[in-house]
DNA sequence: AATGAATGAGGTTTCATTCAT
DNA sequence: GATGAATGAAACCTCATTCAT
């Protein structure tokens, strides 16, 4: 018999919670959200964010844990198929840009935590791991250099930070684009070309 | 009775709030900063900063057009080279790369923005005008285009967006770089790597 | 399905509340603990106050009981002894000396309820019942003034409150008179000096 | 000309706070007193606290350099004149007795500090000097027992606890002395008997 | 008997801002 | 121009207590 009354629902009210804090945090950062905000979203008292998460701190932990676990997607994306390192370049971008584009929270909130100089991060190592591309990216990069198809010189880490940087820059930076290039990265056509660009001259630059 | 006390110049006064503002803006963000901290920081009573800016606000709107004036030093740089495409570049390159790592500020303050969604800039559209070298690398993409080095299909705005993407975040996600690569781009000998192996790809990628 | 925990009984659960409600209340006194502290320290869960007690108040009434009960060992003590007065009051003073010693929460107990000018006692007029000393102290008084050893004037409840009141300020006092007159009665050998010195006085000045 | 408007004065608002926090500390202690209490008592706004004294704590302490201080005045009081060691000694009680009876926020102030195991006068240890009246006892007593009205064995700091301690009780254990004895001090005739015999047995007791 | 979720009021402290001098 | 006192609202968090299971 399943209980369809709305009160008492701890897994509810603690889910509730962390989906507030999710949408707030990302929106407007550590400090720009109060937990009375918190609360009022979740539709919960506010004594309940302190039983379940201890303080603002704790549930913000938990925000970060939640938000860059969804992450661990683009290590199950099976990208394993023998491709070419054309193609398989092309697939670890697509991936990266389809993922930022899915989740903007995960723009927002590793980009508060850049700004707060990885204060949470700092505190709970545990919360961003390596990246689960980067194993891929390794094989694809020696693979290639075997290949002679890349220069002996590429190090799969800077090149990771190459491919995922543009993917987050064309996030992160949308609204000061707009005024300083005049290009707004909101619209999907005008993201779309831009991604088509970078994918292009990144992947004439990596291969020879 | 006369007055003895010459302590504080009006401009000085107004100086020290500005660059106390830009400090701790910077550092912390507008929710971040409170208004007692600014003028401790800048050792200026109170209520002078509601007497020159207004309010907080006020007090940020003029961090941001200072910060983001700075801009405008890459304009006069360098204007007249008659150089190759590829020195060119370089050089544009060169001049974010440098302009970045040596006004912090401007990063965070630019991100702040974004993650506030734009909210100061567009309100105030005149802090972070067009940007300057947009039309240099017009002229350069033009040159490059009917020299044959170049495809038809680059639009200097989204060439913009690359180069001037991959300087920022190198800079902008430094701390959470550490964390998901394990680079730790706060070390020059690091951050010199990735941006050398940056220059060469993006180079390559775009000439012909 | 049968409920297989059998893993408190009631009485434990009963009896672990007031412990730990003697230890923190005597500690820290009514305000300055909390509930929550209270059933963390009795390993109880919070709702068991309520079903047992009735409320913090009700726990702190039988807090209040069960130390003061306490005194009543000193009804028993060497009650029956047909010493020789000076013997007689040595040991009135050494069974309050050692019960004081034996209960610093005792003591605590009763500054709180001064300090809270008596407001559960005066709620709860059974708590403190009358000294259980009393009774003999009036006869070694009676009997000393019929042998001529002490003046007709003296009052047995003065006398008590003169025996008492040495024994007990030198341990609620212990913390302040390490400042005042930089003897710290905390240690053993100082506490021996000073009761031994006020056993001298007070025998001295009570008998002729 | 005076001023007689009663906005925006802020001596009288440091020192409204400081009296409220005397007499609210002194009758509940730390733990019993908020701070809405104490600006209400005050009759001033709330920030003014924070504005003069910085914390609740900041506050306290000066509440207890306040009170503790009041212990002065009893240097002052002029007792050297060349008088008897029985009225040198009877005088040390009655400034004590007087004191304390004039200062009951002293007297609860203390115990508090007590209570909570010096907490605040270990952090603050100038709060609460060694007492100004150990001095004058020493020379009575090194001159008593230069005339053999003494005993040689007797230390001047614990005659300062006796002589002190009763004085002390007396104040401090008022509400349980009219429960376990039956005497109820808070009675001036009540409290001078007892005052008169103490001071008798303590003189026999100490004078040979 | 026992559990832990839930509550509303109140705890201390900080906020941006304005007023009186 | 400059000072620091003054303010009410709101910040984060804890309180004793009750409810549903």
């Amino acid at each position: 018999m399943v209980n369809l009354k709305v009160k008492r629902n701890p897994q509810k009210t603690r889910a509730d919670l962390l989906q507030a804090g999710v949408e707030l945090f990302s929106e407007c950062g550590y400090d720009g959200v109060s937990v009375d905000q918190i609360v009022a979203a979740a539709g919960v008292n506010k004594r309940m964010l302190y039983h379940y998460y201890g303080s603002k701190d704790g549930l913000y932990v938990e925000v970060l844990r939640t938000v860059f676990g969804r992450l661990e997607v683009l290590e199950s994306e099976t990208l394993d198929h023998p491709a070419g390192t054309e193609e398989a370049l092309r697939n670890v971008l697509a991936s990266y840009f389809g993922f930022l584009q899915e989740q903007p929270q995960f723009v927002s909130l590793l980009m508060w935590e850049n700004l707060n100089r990885g204060k949470f991060l700092d505190a709970h190592p545990d919360l961003l791991s390596k990246s689960p591309v980067l194993q891929r990216l390794r094989k694809i990069v020696e693979r290639a250099k075997q290949a002679g198809e890349m220069a002996q010189t590429v190090d799969a880490r800077h090149l990771l930070v190459v491919l995922y940087g543009m993917c987050f820059f064309y996030h992160s930076n949308r609204f000061t684009l707009k005024h300083t290039v005049g290009l707004n990265f909101m619209k999907q056509s005008v993201f779309n070309e831009g991604m088509r660009f970078t994918q292009e001259v990144l992947l004439r630059g990596l291969l020879q």
